[in-house]
DNA sequence: CTGTTTCTGAAAATATGCCTTCAAAGTGTC
DNA sequence: GACACTTTGAAGGCATATTTTCAGAAACAG
């Protein structure tokens, strides 16, 4: 019948969320970062810590079921004694509370070694090669995906809208392409999102499109897509996971580092740009002001 | 010529040990017993567990070259906190041949502490159980996103809808929402992904899917969409990255791994849909023949 | 045995830590 | 827009924690 007394405190803090402020939530949050050392030094350097007040921490102490912030304290102190004197058990594991073979961890395993071999086999002459083409304002830039990379594009696109103008999103319906490849002249640059199994298509677009004078930038997996052989620069992603489908996650990864190296490479106008989205944003209304 | 100032609290023990008297031997002893927690406490805590009085902690701590106890708690805090976050973080540079500072390195560790610490805060249990409910055919799925995690969603619901049929993508466009919530029945899900800055008609969405009886699952950022409130299930993900936007690198993750273990528990029906959806590739002939 | 030195902890003094109160600001509602 | 409600940190009071003081105890030398 023990009920809370045996939670950790992280998973007291996982389990009270939902209950929680603004200002506690973001005290958790800073919490559970460097957990569970960053909850040992007095109040007052925890709160400072996480930019909140000292009545936020001992608030927060009494949400998560402890008579105060000392108590709070004596439980994390407890916890890392068990955890220390007991090394067997604390081999590193993703997820707490879910067995080594859970979806999850072996999941974040196979991500994080994807990751690791992308980027060992990436060049990063040519990932700056492909910022600076995005980054040039004088050229327009046409993005495409296929059925499932689709997604990637779009959410490519989105972002780079914001940074910049002159972006286009090829949809996914092959039919209209000729009209799209109409618009491009020299020096465009065409993004597409080729992933195994190729699509057709997406080649002949990509053949379309070289034509026309534009610089094919390729995204692909570590196999390498048919269109990557006329691709003036080629990112190849290690996209394998414990699943019947390959991964995106670490596609997405370099794509969103792309986006913010083309944002930092054009930081001026990006920065006008975004200020005048924010005031389109809050005269529509659209969204509610941060809690 | 910096001298005590790197040794750790055990060393300066160690080394000093010769000129400590009997009583500051004896906490000397207990305090090296269960290093470092067992210096964590209050002095009087310290002093109580070596059965020597509080004026002798504080003049060890002086011996050692600490201005007194607080002091040498720090030390011992830093300590505890550079061990723990050593094991795997103090890998090497990610991208061999661009600096530190380069964007992919920030990036790769930003999204790797991002993803670890979501997996701190996620209830295993929680996601097993949204698992458990897209994988249960009964239930119509409905998903909806908002202006930047449309693109997730578009992501989740395409892989969905070859796992199960019952799958619904609501589109971005707030004005043909009650539609879909006609179509929503007692015990049906609604996926909903919902970022900062949050949107108003997400949460109204949520809040008339629920009064149909639907069955509500958030994924949000961590912390967390008011319409996170309201629901049954709720994934919170960390999504900061050295750059302007948020990053979804990590929500990916969970939706894939979520993607895996629907599969998983479905994996029969699932199987034959996937070779009937191949023979119908064929037919289209829309992709090439493995390369 | 006495004086000297060193060590030690009780107790007082001081500094912080912790908690409560309360007013201001923010949010949601009618 | 006015109202109630929630959230939040500044300020102050009380409670510990930490340090200092100091006197007794122990060790040692003569």
């Amino acid at each position: 019948m023990a009920r809370t007394k045996d939670l950790t405190v992280a998973e007291r803090i996982r389990s009270k969320f939902a209950i929680l402020t603004r200002a506690e939530r973001q005290l958790a949050n800073t919490m559970l970062e460097s957990y569970p050392v960053s909850g040992l030094g007095s109040i007052t350097t925890v709160a400072e810590a996480s930019d909140v007040s000292t009545p936020t921490v001992v608030r927060m102490a009494k949400k998560l079921g402890f008579g105060g912030f000392p108590e709070l304290q004596a439980a994390l102190r407890a916890e890392l004694e068990a955890t220390i004197s007991n090394p067997i058990t604390k081999h590193d594991r993703w997820t707490e509370g879910a067995p080594d073979t859970h979806i999850l961890n072996r999941f974040a395993d196979a991500v994080t070694e994807n990751l690791r071999q992308t980027l060992r086999l990436l060049d990063p002459e040519d990932f700056n090669a492909i910022a600076a083409l995005l980054a040039d304002r004088q050229r327009s830039v046409h993005v495409v995906g296929g059925r499932i990379t689709r997604s990637l594009a779009d959410y490519f696109f989105t972002h780079m809208q914001v940074i910049r103008d002159g972006m286009t999103l090829i949809p996914s319906s092959a039919g209209t392409w000729p009209h799209y490849v109409l618009n491009m002249r020299s020096g465009d640059v065409l993004v597409a999102f080729d992933i195994r199994r190729y699509e057709h298509d997406i080649l002949r677009l990509a053949e379309m499109a070289r034509t026309r004078g534009a610089i094919l930038v390729v995204f692909t997996d570590q196999w390498g897509s048919p269109a990557a052989q006329d691709a003036a620069h080629c990112i190849r992603c290690r996209i394998e996971v414990p699943s019947a489908w390959d991964s995106s996650v670490v596609t997405l990864f370099i794509v969103e580092a792309m986006i913010a190296a083309v944002e930092t490479a054009t930081w001026d106008q990006t920065r006008d740009r975004m200020r005048t989205l924010e005031e389109l944003f809050d005269e529509t209304k659209m969204f509610r002001k941060f809690v």
